[in-house]
DNA sequence: ATTATGACTTGGACGTACTTAC
DNA sequence: GTAAGTACGTCCAAGTCATAAT
């Protein structure tokens, strides 16, 4: 029962009018919370599954879990654009260009749009309907929520800060060198000051210190580690570093004492007059900002239109056809926009809803033998549908680096005869032969690719029915995306490099497993698995999670549901962590001047933690906190290691560690002499694997970085130094030209970005093919070019063409015709160069990750505005539903 | 002061849907 | 149309950091 009402939940508010679609919402307002004042984000969404359909690894296929897609019917497309009022920023729009002022909202009357005309077949009245709710809903206009908070505390004043420097390396690879690691291959320059408007201080910006990035791999490809794999484009495991186990060693702890105390904010305090080199002290950089303290403001109005379309379920195909068609179009026009004012979550210290109705989450399904016998020692074996069941998990591996790794199959093979007994007949792993798992396994999933669209269309709905109501939860009258409703299934643990788990059995979980948390007068969720029951109901609106379960590899640590990254909740806590760093841009200057005149410290906690102050910022690099012994091996700032760090004289270090994800951290920078010198110090009488910081731990960095802002910590830093990057790069890069080359300069900020946070990615399997065949593309063409060359001699002359190479006779053309061919011809070779030379480039780095999570959306959206490009293009679905908070910043946003 | 717990963000791999090239 | 290539979304591991418990 309670499943389906979500709509119309008895405990909603009479004026959450859900429309029978029960789509939109328009907030509940509350009374005493104060989240009302602000408006919601428009959900709109429809995302659509995903889809399993591949059976999953332990080789099932799961029925559920077929029908993914979400038919996905809904114009998600659409009705982005659709929903957005048009006139409103239309992020540069060309008919729009709209200075600062936003235009407003505008009721659907006065402003059709023609995308919603167009639209019209499918269910236009409910969509009006539905737009008027939630015209009505955004609509309120919010003023800056954020004058609360402490964070916005910055406004007014701040106009003068010249901009801060980031960590500025400069390095003179080009970028083009691929085999290099990203950190080295960029060259962070510095993005500082110029704009400053302060003439006193500009002589100030110079980049604090240049770091020079060389790159040390050779040519071949890996950065990363090198592996010989098997398999083609995985990442290589590391396993270098394991040479050193690093011990633990307890640090010394005095540095504590200084730390605790103040909560505030001391900009003041920190004050110091530079040591020397650097110019930080300047008075913070100025930059120009208009309102953009919180650049939001003006443009309250806009509304967010979208809706949030019900699944439509059907003629799914046309609709979707046409919903993509209009997404594009619009996006010329770009009319995304909505406005979103997310209000301030400082209120009620904990309080992080009011009402909260959802209907808990969906479990895999149970397993269904297939009955196929692998072999032992050459013989058929019989197996209990558990047993197999693990068996398949693994025989379903058998492509895969794991492999090659004892460790997983001996944490495989523990696990496994649990559940044989020991006295089965398979008494070990080497004898064991899941080759007829294995095939049954490739031939369910040839199976599965032969269907044909229309089966796979019907079992794609099928399994959206079944999930539907999981899909959402209403969140104080909101109705929002959930983000993981699935209960994960069971399978062999896959951890990440080194991990001492690899390969354990991760167990099915059971409603038995999980709690749920959900408002005090919703229903509760109905379990879904007949005869079982949930293990505990909560009614904590201190926390987000709908729900959790104890993660089956390690007790100790759970696993949650939480709302969609689109949620309210999730975009205001967003919003928040880009406000916090624009703050640091105050402070950072002196910030910079403290930690550097530390670097002599007598005091040697003091010391490490200035030198590690300046790692973070320099280098964007990660806090490092401690880890146990069951975890890979990978380290942070606070936890490197001595031998991850080589001085080079004279004056350069040379990283190489792994970081998370055990992916390979490696970068020589050039430091000031202090800094050198100091690790030189803190590597003194040390083994290789001892502790670079030993008298460091990241709550004692985080407890002093607070001491200097309030709410700073350290991965502050790597927000900041990301967003003031790109911004940066964009304001310095953007030149007049067509949209095609404004997005190339967006592209090319955001690798930058990607290589100071070293989000990498691994190269695709066929990479080496597809620049191959680029190649021959462009010898091709440059043999096109030279007969080409050839025959405007002869033309010129008044000979006939030459005779091609396959001997066929060419058209006599004019030399005018053969001069128009050869540039065309010039510009395709050059177009073709480039598009590798990006290609090449690009391949090891991973751009999404910094886009989804260091890079101030406003800042992107402001330029789009600013420049006229329409959003579109640089953020897709999910980006314009996340960040739909920051679609009606000011143009003139700076971060 | 340290360690343990808890909650939430960040990250790369993967599979598939969608696009583009031929 | 079909194969190749890319973009997107999901999955779930692995970090960060605050706070509670010792």
């Amino acid at each position: 029962m309670m499943a389906v009402e979500t709509s119309d939940k008895p405990n909603v508010p009479h004026e959450f009018d859900d429309d029978e679609d029960g789509l939109i919402f328009k907030r509940y307002t509350s009374k005493k919370n104060q989240l009302h004042s602000e408006v919601r984000k428009s959900s709109s969404h429809s995302h659509d599954g995903q889809n399993s359909n591949a059976p999953s690894s332990n080789g099932q296929t799961s029925s559920l879990q077929k029908a993914n897609t979400a038919p996905s019917a809904k114009p998600s497309a659409g009705k982005l654009s659709a929903g957005v009022s048009k006139a409103s920023n239309s992020l540069a729009n060309s008919s729009v260009k709209q200075p600062v002022a936003n235009s407003k909202s505008l009721s659907l009357g006065e402003n059709p749009k023609p995308y919603l005309e167009q639209k019209k077949s499918v269910d236009v009245k409910e969509e009006l309907k539905s737009i008027q709710h939630s015209a009505k809903d955004y609509c309120e206009d919010s003023e800056d929520d954020e004058d609360n908070k402490p964070l916005s505390y910055r406004l007014a004043n701040s106009n003068h800060n010249k901009k801060a420097t980031p960590a500025v390396v400069t390095k003179a690879s080009e970028d083009s060198d691929d085999d290099v690691p990203l950190a080295k291959k960029m060259n962070r320059s510095s993005l500082l000051g110029t704009t400053s408007c302060n003439h006193d201080n500009s002589d100030q910006k110079k980049p604090i210190l240049k770091i020079q990035k060389e790159r040390q791999n050779g040519p071949g490809m890996n950065n990363k580690q090198d592996r010989p794999s098997p398999l083609p484009a995985k990442r290589p495991l590391d396993s270098s570093n394991s040479l050193h186990p690093s011990v633990k060693k307890p640090k010394v702890s005095d540095a504590a004492a200084s730390v605790n105390k103040k909560p505030v904010p001391v900009k003041h305090e920190v004050k110091v007059e530079d040591g020397d080199d650097d110019d930080d002290n300047i008075p913070i950089s100025q930059r120009l900002k208009k309102p953009s303290v919180s650049g939001d403001k003006s443009s309250s109005t806009k509304k967010v239109l979208s809706k949030v379309n019900k699944v439509n379920k059907s003629g799914s195909k046309p609709f979707k056809k046409q919903a993509k068609k209009t997404f594009k179009k619009s996006g010329n026009d770009s009319e995304y926009s909505k406005s979103t004012k997310l209000l301030p979550s400082s209120g009620d210290g904990q309080k992080k809803w009011t009402t909260l109705v959802h209907n808990g989450v969906i479990f895999p399904p149970p397993y269904q033998p297939h009955g196929v016998k692998m072999l032992y020692k050459g013989k058929p074996v019989v197996l209990t549908p558990n047993q197999e069941e693990v068996a398949t998990m693994y025989a379903v591996m058998r492509d895969t680096e794991y492999m090659q790794k004892d460790r997983f199959k001996e944490n495989f093979w523990n696990d496994w005869r649990k559940l044989l007994g020991r006295n089965h007949v398979i008494q070990n792993l080497k004898d064991c032969d899941f080759t007829p798992i294995y095939d049954w396994y490739q031939s369910e999933k040839e199976k599965k690719k032969q269907m044909t669209t229309e089966e796979k269309k019907t079992l794609k709905e099928e399994k959206m029915k079944q999930e539907e109501i999981y899909m959402w939860a209403i969140v104080d009258g909101v109705k929002e995306k959930v983000g993981n409703f699935r209960v994960e299934p069971p399978g062999l643990f896959r951890g990440r490099g080194e991990h001492p788990k690899m390969g354990k059995l991760k167990k099915r979980i059971h409603p038995s497993d999980i709690t749920i948390n959900i408002g005090k007068d919703a229903p509760i969720p109905e379990c879904p698995i007949p005869g079982e029951k949930w293990k505990e109901i909560r009614h904590d609106n201190t926390v987000t999670w709908l729900a959790f379960w104890n993660d089956p590899i390690n007790p100790k640590l759970f696993k949650y549901v939480f709302l969609a990254a689109s949620s309210a909740l999730k975009g205001q806590s967003d919003k928040e962590k880009y406000e916090k760093a624009r703050m640091l841009k105050d402070y950072i200057a002196n910030i910079r001047s403290a930690y550097t005149k530390n670097f002599t410290s007598k005091d040697i906690t003091k010391q490490q933690i200035a030198v590690a102050t300046y790692l973070i910022d320099k280098l964007a690099l990660r806090a490092g906190n401690e880890k146990d012994d069951d975890e890979a091996d990978t380290v942070g700032c606070c936890t490197l290691k001595v031998e991850n760090v080589t001085r080079e004289p004279p004056n350069k270090l040379k990283f190489n560690f792994l970081g998370k994800d055990s992916i390979r951290y490696e970068n020589t920078v050039e430091v000031e002499l202090p800094v050198y010198n100091a690790i030189f110090k803190f590597q003194k009488d040390k083994g290789p694997g001892d502790d670079l910081f030993d008298m460091l731990d990241t709550s004692k960095l985080n407890a002093h970085l607070k001491e200097l802002m309030p709410g700073l910590t350290a991965k502050v830093f790597r927000t900041f130094n990301a967003s003031i990057t790109l911004d940066d790069m964009l304001n310095k890069e953007t030149k007049d030209g067509d949209v095609v080359e404004k997005v190339l300069v967006y592209q090319h900020a955001n690798k930058q970005v990607a290589i100071i946070c070293n989000h990498q990615r691994s190269v695709s399997k066929s990479h080496g093919a597809q620049m191959s065949k680029l190649n021959e593309k462009i010898d091709e063409l440059q043999a096109v070019l030279k007969e080409l060359k050839t025959d405007l001699d002869r033309a010129r002359k008044g000979k006939p063409p030459s005779k091609s190479s396959d001997g066929k006779r060419k058209k006599n053309l004019t030399p005018e015709a053969l001069e128009k061919k050869i540039s065309q011809t010039n510009a395709k070779i050059e177009k073709m160069q480039r598009d590798m030379k990006t290609k090449e480039d690009l391949k090891t780095v991973a751009l999404g990750t910094s886009k989804i999570n260091y890079l101030d959306p406003r800042i992107t959206v402001a330029w789009c505005k600013r420049h006229e490009v329409p959003i579109e293009k640089v953020f897709n679905k999910s980006l314009l539903a996340k960040f739909c908070w920051a679609m009606d910043v000011d143009p003139d946003f700076r971060f």
